[in-house]
RNA sequence: GGAGGGGUGUCGGAGUGGACGAUCGUGGCGGUCUUGAAAACCGCUGAGGCGCAAGCCUCCGUGGGUUCGAAUCCCACCCCCUCCGCCA
């Protein structure tokens, strides 16, 4: 949510960075509106305190026992005007949250315009993509062969877009998840959180899911909860309507859990194997920061994130989402993208974002810079750290071997009780 | 799920229709005293909105309602605690 002290004194500024995002904002609407609203608030507060004034005036005609009917009356009709009156104050602010509530956020100065995916920038590459001597299997062939992934008893079980992990295939997850656990909180930091695999719809309009996104996400029938799509949001709002210490920033969490998503609209992209499903893991990085020094933050948080790839030695890129591809509730993004060799291209694995104060003025996370200050909002951020099923297929097809077994990365040994190597028939 | 109790400021805990944005204690900050500290004493100490300011308005779990006036009365919902049931 943006600053409506932003947009009334500076709307221009405001219009042109939606332009750059390629989003209609009805924000000349908005501004008559708040208007409305301040008008109409301060005529309000007057007979407010005319009301407070006069009734205390009554109370003290009553204790001294003396007639007070002609103020009562006066009072009523006066009450019915507040009454009236705070009911339109209600709908117009009402209306003015509806339209802020889908204003996404301000791109940063640094991130360059463009309209879609094709105009985002790389900034960086880590290493060489394998030549293979054979034709590489996609992961889907390979875990199947391998028989550590089932998809058609998944799609027996539940539908589309599930999956069983077997055997190896389950504990190369597993591994996978403690590995990156581990090196986010041992060596960068990060407090271990998990949270709950549902919120209510407060927290999912927090962090921006709700209300435009909603057909993204699994809901509870007859209930106000949400299957979550991260641990973005049950850890970004787990600090949500507080004040934090100043002295507590900055604040860094990792949590695991998996993530629901419903896909809507994706229908015939991605269908087979573990790249677009309706649950998977994934370790969020969740930052919570001051203002001054969130970009700082959210290169190291990309490092962080940068590393586990490193580690585990696969090929990745980094590239800087243009303001039409950025998300709604990111003033700058930076995607990770693994190499994929049944892809032959590189595909989004983590995607670390600077949220600014926006989530933290939908959700109220607010600190107190000096003991007695006024309270500021923080600085969200997070970043995956990093998707779990596409780790695991981009272990499957970069590790293969011509007789189709698959080498664990080095890394990852210690957590497969020294298994070095998935082949077939086993 | 059933029965009962409860949600008030950092915390504890008063307050059952008007002088209560809220007694008191506690914690925090500042001061007096002291060689220093502790103790004692004095003062300050919630959030938000509008305003240059003085000041005004709102907020006692949330949302409605009654009333000239609500922390206080009524209704609904949420959360917490105790007991029972059921489970992991």
């Amino acid at each position: 949510m943006l600053d409506i002290r932003l947009i009334r004194s500076n709307p221009d500024l405001v219009k042109e960075a939606m332009a750059k995002r390629g989003a209609e904002v009805p924000v000349d609407e908005l501004l008559d509106l708040d208007a409305q609203r301040r008008s109409l608030l301060t005529e309000l507060e007057q007979k407010k305190a005319q009301r407070n004034s006069v009734s205390e005036k009554i109370g003290h005609l009553r204790k001294a026992k003396e007639n007070a009917d002609h103020l009562i009356a006066e009072m009523k009709e006066l009450s019915e005007e507040i009454k009236e009156g705070d009911n339109q104050l209600r709908e117009l602010e009402q209306k003015i949250r509806d339209i802020l509530l889908i204003i996404p956020n301000i791109p940063h100065s640094s991130v360059p315009v463009g309209k879609d995916d094709s105009e985002n920038v790389e900034v960086r590459r880590w290493g060489e993509a394998r030549e293979f001597p054979f034709e590489p299997k996609p992961h889907w062939d390979l875990g199947v062969d391998l028989g550590i992934i089932d998809f058609e008893r998944a799609g027996k079980v539940t539908g589309a877009r599930f999956a069983f992990m077997k055997g190896l295939g389950a504990r190369l997850e597993r591994a996978v998840v403690n590995f990156m656990l581990d090196l986010h909180i041992n060596e960068h930091g990060y407090l271990e959180i998990l949270p709950p695999y549902m919120a209510n719809g407060d927290s999912m309009t927090g962090t921006g899911q709700l209300p435009k996104f909603a057909e993204d996400m699994f809901k509870l029938e007859g209930e106000d909860y949400y299957l979550i799509p991260t641990a973005e949001v049950p850890v970004t709002n787990y600090y949500k309507g507080e004040i934090l210490d100043g002295s507590q920033l900055p604040i860094y969490m990792v949590g695991f859990s998996p993530c629901f998503r419903a896909e809507a609209g994706s229908a015939g992209r991605d269908t087979r194997g573990l790249v677009r499903m309706h649950q998977f893991h994934k370790v969020e990085l969740v930052k919570f920061v001051h203002p001054d020094n969130s970009y700082d933050e959210l290169e190291k948080l990309t490092a962080n994130a940068e590393e586990v790839l490193r580690r585990l030695e696969l090929p990745y890129r980094v590239v800087t989402l243009c303001t039409g591809d950025t998300g709604f509730s990111s003033a700058k993004t930076y995607d990770i993208e693994v190499w994929m060799p049944s892809y032959d291209r590189f595909v989004e694995i983590s995607s670390c974002s600077n949220f600014e104060a926006f989530q933290a003025r939908r959700a109220e996370i607010r600190f107190r810079p000096e003991p007695g200050a006024k309270p500021e909002y923080v600085h969200t951020l997070n970043g995956s750290g990093v998707a779990v099923g596409r780790t695991v297929a981009a272990i499957l097809e970069n590790y293969q071997e011509a007789d189709g077994s698959v080498t664990i990365p080095e890394v990852l040994r210690p957590y497969m009780g020294g298994v070095e190597k998935i082949a077939p028939g086993k």
